[in-house]
DNA sequence: GAAATAGTCTCACAATACGAGAATAATATA
DNA sequence: TATATTATTCTCGTATTGTGAGACTATTTC
């Protein structure tokens, strides 16, 4: 692992219960005295990390920057606000938006007016990438190429997932979850919730993300499928002609590539705390 | 400069005008094809970049999932939100909430009810260190050591400024400011903005940032000074006894520390666009 | 399927990251 | 304001490892 990696590692040490670190953490991830200061002096030069009191550190200025800049240029984000808040009031339903990041799914934002469900999922909450309706809904949607890959670097986490025993099967669910437009997953990510999840598309039909309905199992009984998977639908079509629209002029703004996906990440799939 | 530092200066390609960056921008930046793509491979691992397609790359997911990190913890954002809201429902009034980080001070929070005045200001938005109330307000309150370094190796944007001529004038300017209590500013920043600015300190009383009131000059004539400093001073205050409330427990999260404060960042006044 | 584009690997060499300790800076304490 | 303590940077010789050029492989496009 070059110095390169190492230093970036560093970040990986921060986390829900730890906010701050301090010297003697960078240490025992493997580096010096010396070496130690010289991570944490780039990463406090470049913002990414500020000193505070004591000689311990945070995550600096930067992130915040650097998200901001993410904020304003997401087509995901920026286009899909309007289309999920009017659903949402109008259904009194939950949503989730997820943002497709090559080899991460991640909850890009919600609006959650049915309080009594537990409101876990956020704006920045890595989300599994075999398991619940965002994450499947994108994944059917991935390249050929891409979903070969998958099959061959993580087969046993899609097995494990119940997504097929061997390539084929694999191939023909993925090919089946296209064709229908949408995907339903009962209690995979938070019992007793059940995702209704349809795909977000570019202007080139690749997948950006999808949109996802989670409410409780006594709701979908009552509610019926076949309505709340047609206006998911028809969320999502709202949201990808939205962006479709604004499209032509600037570059793309992200899309799939996953390539060889060599390191998905190690625990992905921690999701009820 | 070493590597690294090379490394992540490719972050610095980024602004609001250039949301995705390419092999040659990074070989611009002085570096080999094999070592632009290095770069680039260890960020993206990171998940600080992301591929998209063409070849060109997008800033990531962990920038996002960090950035959660922060909101969650950082105690001026989530202990500021419920009295800046209640104060600025009272009164009718744009009150932003700044952080300061050891070398830069950033927009952390907005509550903008005054929809005619400009909303220039948003999360995450860096703002100039020394003009405006939010900076003044905080440069005021740095230990001695600091406001001694920062004329030692800033005394060019002390003096230019208006700050003070020379480490007398500055040391007392800014002594009157702490005694004071808050800071006016008229139009420093924004032309015909008034910024009403009160320190908020942690549980040592170490500064943290700053609570600032964005007023029109006419609505500032109108209200009265008085009642709006008196108006800033009690929100200060009760942002900064819920903090020193929670505090005791975990390490205090963020604090002054600038040091030698050698790299403020170059064009740190370039506010009004 | 083939052509075109994007990304990785190999290898020899020299630059530079490394560790240990001394020197200095910054904070806490008196 | 001066002193003690803790945190950070600097110096320097060594050898690790980052570097550039080009061949090779992977991925997308047609």
């Amino acid at each position: 692992m070059s110095s390169l990696d190492k230093m970036l590692k560093v970040l990986d040490l921060f986390g829900e219960e730890r906010m701050s670190i301090q010297l003697e953490d960078v240490q025992a991830a493997g580096a010096s005295r010396a070496t130690a200061y010289r991570y944490i002096q780039s990463l406090c030069d470049s913002g990414l990390l500020a000193p505070t009191t004591g000689g311990s550190y945070v995550l600096g200025p930067r992130i915040i920057e650097l998200d901001r800049l993410v904020r304003r240029a997401d087509p995901l984000l920026t286009r899909a606000g309007a289309p999920m808040r009017d659903v949402s009031a109008r259904l009194g339903i939950n949503v989730m938006l997820c943002s497709y990041y090559g080899d991460k799914v991640m909850c890009a934002d919600i609006v959650w007016p049915e309080r009594s469900v537990p409101e876990y999922y956020e704006r920045g909450r890595p989300m599994p990438m075999f398991r619940g309706a965002m994450a499947k809904t994108i994944l059917a949607h991935l390249t050929p190429y891409q979903l070969r890959n998958i099959m061959l670097w993580h087969g046993e986490l899609v097995r494990e997932a119940g997504l097929g025993e061997n390539w084929e099967q694999f191939r023909s669910n993925m090919s089946r979850l296209r064709r229908d437009g949408y995907c339903v997953t009962r209690g995979e990510v938070i019992p007793d919730l059940v995702g209704i999840g349809a795909p977000v598309f570019d202007a080139e039909r690749r997948i950006l993300g999808s949109v996802v309905f989670a409410v409780r199992e006594s709701r979908f009984q009552s509610a019926g499928k076949e309505d709340l998977v047609s206006e998911i639908k028809q969320l999502a079509a709202r949201i990808t002609s939205a962006i479709a629209g604004e499209a032509g002029d600037r570059p793309a703004q992200r899309a799939a590539r996953p390539r060889k996906i060599r390191t998905l990440a190690p625990e992905d799939a921690s999701p009820v705390e």
